[in-house]
RNA sequence: GCGCCUGUAGCUCAAUUGGACAGAGCAGCGGACUUCUAAUCCGCAGGUUGGAGGUUCGAGUCCUCCCAGGCGUGCCA
């Protein structure tokens, strides 16, 4: 599937495993049957617990083919079912529609089939034959709903807890490489709020990536060449001449904002103003790469502070001066792939699926930035990325077509996803704000870090999908209050740490491994299950926000497992004098604060100890 | 005009990619701390998913048309 990144994760795969190569290669996924007892594809585990999702998966694959085998249904190939944890608790830990979907196939009864399903998987699972299911229900158009056995799930606690800071984590990359380019701001003044948001987005998004088994490279493209830099050199020039007292004509397009002053300043307060009096061209392009110099330690600094680390910082004029973009002009004419037309090159990207064809070389000489997006891409793909992923602010919509029919021209057809960000509206109280109390001007993205800090700014970045436009408030953001989801899942992180204190200043032991089984026995209240079918979302979760590019859903899930957490907390006493009963809960508890931490990791926000 | 995105509770948003009675938070009302952090919890109330058709066992989700908002539609970047 072209285009949008949030979309899709075309088509379904029937397996747990999730192939990801749906999003990779063109042809789509592989269709095979789901698994039975196939090895499990995550990377840690001790290989005796299988994830429970995947076996029930295996449960259901078995009963359809028992009971086709045995001739109770039609032969009808491996329905694609879905297995989901239902949204109302009545509905079971687990249910599955696989009837309904067998029914479509067979024509048969969905209800009937179900039944029929539901005993096979009655007489495999459930005691005394088998441990993992406690009741296999039929109920509604033709559900399957299972609970499960309660040994099965302390079972998988105990995987929770051995796994530590790689549950959650997959191997379904095969180490492929991704390349992740995003933010890739202007090097021509500060940053702003939006470019906070795809900071936030992009690097969640490689954590993710990562987390699933990519090989990822985080990207910034600088695009320091062209007609924009050349106004941003006259702008601080004209600026660095007014400080040096001599007048002189502020460039009519050149960019007003005051921290150009501040960049003059700063250049004036170095050299002491000796470069006003060098000839004029040698002054403006000493000054020019000055201020790139100063504009680019700035975003460094910026992003630094967010905490987003770049692989590489790409410079487009580097192509542009090494002639590589000319090459690509050349080979793509000579290729037929461009033409020459009104005293312009143009790219005849309509052949590929774009409205109409594209300028590469202006009538004028000069190359489109069009032009040297092709190179930069193209460079990528010799880098030997498997996959390309750029994050765009929305208004670049119209670019995405050309940018992909550029990379079909060229035999990348599929290879390069854009996701799409709508924008950021800035508010304060529920009033809109754009202009910065201190300067005037726009709310910079330094300035609204410096006021929230970096773990409420990431949070509420990712809260919520990249597809609709973000209202970010403020005063939300910095209130520590319930109404700010950041400090109400931190909340509970620093919760569990005390509890955590609590229990060694009294001299609770606390074994490193899991419990015996007897003891985990005792968690026998709702709270507690609850607590623990929550806890099991959480590798799946990273899987599909993975493969969906939206990690916004990290931070509701969050907010479910803190929530679920903080009502355990309000009923149970973790710490009591039941010797036992302690060390169960207080298992269950280190297990909820190890999924914290990984999800808070995951987002790059912090899981304070204290709050 | 054409293309893309969005429209869900008073507000901000979810909804496991076509599943069960559409869910959270905030705002509103009423409750819970001599006990491990009350930055928490419990209860009540809140809906014709912008509108109209269609596809099927089943639609917020897919198709068509309409309405409203945002963005795009350069030999700009």
């Amino acid at each position: 599937m072209r285009g949008r990144g949030g979309g899709g994760l075309s088509p379904p795969c029937p397996g747990v495993s999730g192939c990801l190569s749906c999003k990779i290669t063109p042809g789509g996924c592989r269709r095979r049957p789901p698994a039975t007892s196939s090895s499990s594809s995550k990377l840690k585990g001790n290989g005796r617990t299988l994830l429970i999702a995947r076996e029930l998966r295996g449960l259901i694959s078995d009963a359809i083919e028992e009971a086709t085998r045995s001739g109770e249904i039609p032969t009808s190939g491996a329905p694609d079912f879905v297995l989901e944890r239902p949204r109302h608790k009545a509905h079971g830990d687990w249910a599955t529609n696989a009837a309904m979907v067998l029914s479509g196939t067979t024509g048969r009864k969905p209800r009937e089939l179900a039944e029929i399903l539901a005993r096979h998987l009655v007489k495999k699972a459930c005691p005394p034959a088998g441990s993992v299911l406690r009741e296999v229900e039929v109920a509604g158009p033709g559900f399957i709903n299972l609970s499960l056995d309660r040994d099965r799930v302390f079972h998988e606690l105990a995987r929770v807890a051995s796994e530590g800071e790689a549950y959650g984590r997959w191997d379904l990359g095969a180490a492929r490489r991704i390349n992740v380019e995003f933010v890739s701001a202007n090097p021509v003044g500060p940053l702003h709020v939006g470019h906070g948001r795809w900071a936030a987005l992009g690097d969640a998004l490689c954590n993710l990536l990562e987390a699933v088994g990519y090989e990822v490279s985080r990207e910034f493209y600088l695009n320091d060449y062209g007609t924009q830099m050349e106004v941003f050199a006259a702008s601080v020039e004209a600026r660095y001449l007014e400080l040096a007292g001599r007048p002189c004509e502020f460039p009519p397009d050149g960019y007003q904002g005051s921290y150009v002053v501040d960049i003059a300043r700063e250049i004036m307060d170095e050299d002491g103003g000796s470069l006003a009096d060098e000839p004029a061209e040698v002054r403006r392009a000493k000054l020019g790469e000055r201020a790139y110099g100063i504009a680019l330690s700035h975003i460094r600094r910026s992003m630094e502070a967010f905490g987003v680390r770049f692989d590489v910082w790409f410079s487009e004029r580097e192509l542009q001066r090494d002639g590589t973009v000319r090459k690509v002009i050349d080979d793509l004419l000579e290729r037929g792939l461009a033409y020459e037309h009104d005293g312009a090159v143009w790219m005849a990207t309509s052949r590929f699926g774009d409205d109409k064809d594209r300028v590469l070389l202006r009538s004028n000489g000069a190359p489109t930035y069009f032009a040297a997006d092709i190179a930069y891409h193209l460079n990528k793909m010799e880098r030997g990325f498997d996959h390309l992923i750029n994050i765009w602010g929305a208004d670049h919509h119209g670019y995405v077509r050309r940018m992909q029919a550029a990379m079909e021209a060229n035999g990348y057809p599929d290879r390069l996803e854009v996701i799409l960000g709508q924008l950021v509206n800035l508010k304060r109280g529920g009033e809109p704000v754009r202009m910065s109390k201190r300067t005037g001007e726009m709310v910079t993205f330094d300035e609204l870090l410096e006021e929230v800090g970096r773990d409420a700014a990431r949070y509420l970045f990712l809260t919520r999908s990249q597809d609709t436009a973000l209202d970010f408030d403020i005063q939300l953001a910095v209130e520590q209050s319930m109404e700010n989801p950041v400090y109400y899942v931190q909340y509970a992180h620093a919760r569990i740490c005390s509890i955590l204190r609590y229990g060694e200043g009294r001299g609770v032991e606390l074994k490193e491994g899991a419990p015996s089984l007897d003891t985990l026995r005792l968690l026998e209240s709702e709270e507690e299950w609850d607590l623990a079918m929550k806890l099991f979302e959480f590798e799946e979760l990273v899987r599909d926000a993975a493969l969906a590019r939206a990690p916004h859903r990290l931070t509701r899930y969050l907010e479910e497992l803190a929530a679920a957490f903080h009502v355990f907390y309000n009923r149970h006493r973790v710490i009591s004098d039941d010797a036992e009963l302690t060390s169960a809960r207080l298992f269950l508890s280190r297990c909820v604060l190890q999924v914290l931490r990984n999800g808070l990791s995951l987002l790059g926000v912090s899981a304070p100890e204290r709050m």
